[in-house]
RNA sequence: GGGCGAGUAGCUCAAUCGGAUAGAGCAACGGCCUUCUAAGCCGUAGGUUACAGGUUCGAUCCCUGUCUCGCCUACCA
């Protein structure tokens, strides 16, 4: 109903700058006023009108408010309107009408048919354990998924692997010829430390080749000019056997990469992330992805052979930005394809991303890989099953990538554009985020030596390299921990195992919230104390809110569904009127899908988490204020138990979106 | 050199397409637990929105210039 009267407000404005002034504009703003007792509505469009008119803009507003108060009456659901301040004019809205709809839940989106959109997240590259950038990425990645499926659109889920790139690489060159292992060695390995399960942390595999990245990286580093220059060379013949196949080393960087591939997906399983396909670079090569997009790239003139310049023999592709001046070779064109014949990264991503499009005339084998509780992920292969879901053939894409990767992604979408697939090129969305380092402080902490020049830096960049960093189930481990004991303090008389569920998703809602508060552009710099913190603006506090208005039900013995469906017998709604603290409430709940669209339309979820937090605050500031269960006037009692009704269902609807569950108590 | 992003309270961040008095959380200080859970609530203090111009009814937001910081810019992946 809240969508409705927007709309119906815009469109008489429209009509009466029409019809009495002969104007046109092109929109029609609509705020909210400062305060809500000032109205729900607020337009500004006298300021824009008063130069066009030759009038003061109050006058205007005032002309204006008249003529929109015989337009729009109240059966219609508005109440008044009035010209306000310089110019503003304020529309009240006819709240026990409001109120009614809100509660009865009738906000029913139209059901037309939504695009099938591809969401890539996480690709974390399976050479070592995920650490807290990881930990952005995928709850970025996550809660879009769920806030495109709560629009209703069919959402499949992808989770790039790079297995065959030279971060696997480094750590098959460790395994070999740093540790001297034989492959029966290091699947023997990998079998013990599976055998242990995810609790005995510091020996699982991913832990392991953390270790053993950070000590190749080093070793290339190390020792004399020719020592260094064989080194180098060993990781090249390692990469170029990794990406051939058919080989031992091929074999064994298989068996880690997929060993690690696991250990991620259980991780992200303890966020309750999950995936619905992983196609792998291993195919892309394999089943020939790029030979085909060569050739696509070839024949648009997208691609074309250098002849001079620092390019000489290369197949490059001119930048979106730049483009050729005319004279000689255009030095900043992006290389495809090397002199030697080889294709770069940016190449392998257009063809994977000409898939995804349905625009690449092949498809992967798929096979089942993972099992999830509610469905099944399946991972690319070369010859598939059977039967399988399609993947691929999206309408629109989403990659949930690093801002450090925007030149390449915008040099796939140039090329997309450049090949003739405009819409695709259009609906290509780089969510692009910045990165999460650590401030020095927190550094220190975990052990680190901090150079002099970092330590006034607000925050230092995490390396997997030097193995730089918060591993994401340390950081689950020590927030699940710090839960606990207060658990343990507050609900003694639950069992051991209702602590432990508690504890994990009051964790859970601490991280997942942490991350979601940033907006996309913010570096965060991540401190164990701003994210082992539980008050103010976190998870916990949302959860701990959501706990309380469910707590009132459960005392009085009756559902808040109830309480909803007593508002159409409301005799006191007058009572909402004049309480600013319970109306901004419901006032909340009307804005949930106009928060909802701004967050998808500006890929920015931090958005609905803010949105959350603020009725989680409006709704402790009337919990505080009213006293529910003692109230003895019974239209009041059912006014403020419709409210915290209200709160709940929103708080829990905002919350699922965020991915964040409701404990059973705190 | 070029491209992108950032600079807002002591700290970490917001600010709905350019709108009314720039808001939260932390930290600090002062209050509130015989009452539906104090992981809570209320209050105080804290600002020349990096700087200088410009655009207009109005600028944290748009334009120009300057300064500072980060990232990207390889025939690495």
């Amino acid at each position: 109903m809240y969508r409705e009267l927007q709309k119906q407000l815009i469109e008489a404005v429209r009509t009466i700058l029409e019809t009495s002034w002969g104007l046109e504009v092109s929109d029609v703003v609509l705020e909210q006023p400062p305060d809500l007792a000032m109205g729900e509505f607020a337009l500004p469009v006298a300021f824009e009108l008063a130069r066009k008119l030759r009038k003061a803009p109050r006058m205007i507003a005032t002309e204006l408010a008249e003529k929109l108060s015989t337009t729009l009456r109240p059966g219609d659901g508005f109440l008044s309107f009035e010209a306000a301040g310089a110019g503003y004019i304020n529309v009240r809205l006819d709240r026990a009408r409001l109120m009614a709809a809100l509660a009865s839940g009738s906000s029913q989106r139209p059901s037309e048919e939504l695009p099938r959109v591809l969401v890539e997240h996480t690709s974390i590259n399976p050479n070592k354990a995920a650490h807290v950038g990881h930990l952005r990425n995928a709850i970025l990645g996550d809660t879009l998924v769920r806030i495109l499926r709560a629009r209703g659109h069919h959402v499949d889920v992808q989770n790039y692997i790079d297995n065959t790139g030279v971060q696997v690489a480094d750590v098959i060159v460790g395994f070999l010829h740093l540790e001297h292992q034989t492959a029966p060695e290091v699947e023997a390995l990998i079998a013990r430390c599976e055998a242990l399960g995810p609790e005995a942390r510091e020996q699982r595999f991913d832990y392991h080749c953390w270790n053993l990245y950070a000590r190749v990286s080093q070793w290339y580093a190390e020792g004399s000019e020719d020592q260094q220059k064989e080194r180098k060379q060993l990781r090249y013949q390692t990469l170029h056997a990794i990406e051939s196949g058919g080989n031992e080393t091929a074999e064994v960087a298989d068996r880690v990469s997929t060993a690690i591939l696991r250990l991620h997906l259980e991780t992200m399983l303890r966020l309750g992330i999950t995936y619905d396909f992983l196609p792998r670079e291993s195919e892309i090569l394999h089943l020939r992805f790029w030979d085909r997009a060569f050739q696509l790239l070839k024949e648009s003139g997208v691609l074309y052979a250098e002849q001079s310049g620092k390019n000489a023999g290369c197949w490059v592709m001119t930048r979106p930005g730049g483009g050729n001046s005319g004279e000689g070779p255009d030095e900043d064109a992006k290389v495809i394809v090397r002199s030697n014949g080889t294709v770069t990264y940016v190449g392998k991503d257009i063809a994977y991303h000409l898939w995804k499009f349905g625009l690449l005339g092949k498809d992967f084998g798929y096979r089942r890989f993972f099992a999830y509780p509610d469905h099944t992920c399946f991972i690319s292969c070369m010859e598939g099953e059977q039967e399988h879901p399609h993947f691929g053939g999206a309408r629109a894409i989403y990659n949930v990538i690093d801002s450090r990767q925007s030149d390449p992604q915008a040099n796939v979408v140039q090329a997309l554009r450049g090949m003739g697939h405009t819409e695709a090129a259009d609906q290509y969305t780089h969510f692009s985020y910045e990165m999460v380092a650590l401030t020095p402080r927190c550094a220190e902490e975990l052990g680190y030596t901090v150079a002099e020049e970092d330590r006034g830096r607000p925050y230092i960049e995490v390396s997997g390299r030097k193995g730089f960093g918060v591993k994401a189930d340390d950081l689950l481990d020590k927030l699940t921990a710090a839960t606990r004991a207060e658990v343990d303090a507050r609900q003694p008389e639950r069992s051991e195992a209702e602590r432990q569920r508690i504890a994990e998703q009051i964790a859970i809602g601490a991280l997942r919230y942490f991350m979601l508060k940033f907006t996309r552009g913010s570096v965060i710099a991540f401190d164990f104390r701003d994210a082992l913190s539980f008050e103010g603006e976190t998870g916990p506090y949302v959860q701990y809110t959501a706990v309380r208005a469910r707590n009132i039900f459960r005392k009085i013995g009756m559902t808040p569904e109830s309480a909803l469906a007593a508002v159409e017998s409301l005799q006191s709604m007058e009572l909402a009127v004049g309480a600013e603290d319970i109306w901004a409430i419901w006032m909340r709940a009307a804005r949930r899908e106009q928060t909802l669209e701004t967050a998808i339309s500006s890929a920015e979820p931090s958005t609905l988490a803010r949105h959350c937090f603020q009725l989680a605050q409006e709704f402790n500031n009337f919990y505080h204020k009213h006293h529910i269960l003692t109230e003895e006037d019974a239209g009041r009692r059912s006014l403020l138990l419709a409210t915290a009704a209200i709160a709940l269902r929103e708080l829990t609807i905002l919350l699922e979106w965020l991915g964040v569950e409701v404990p059973e108590a705190m």
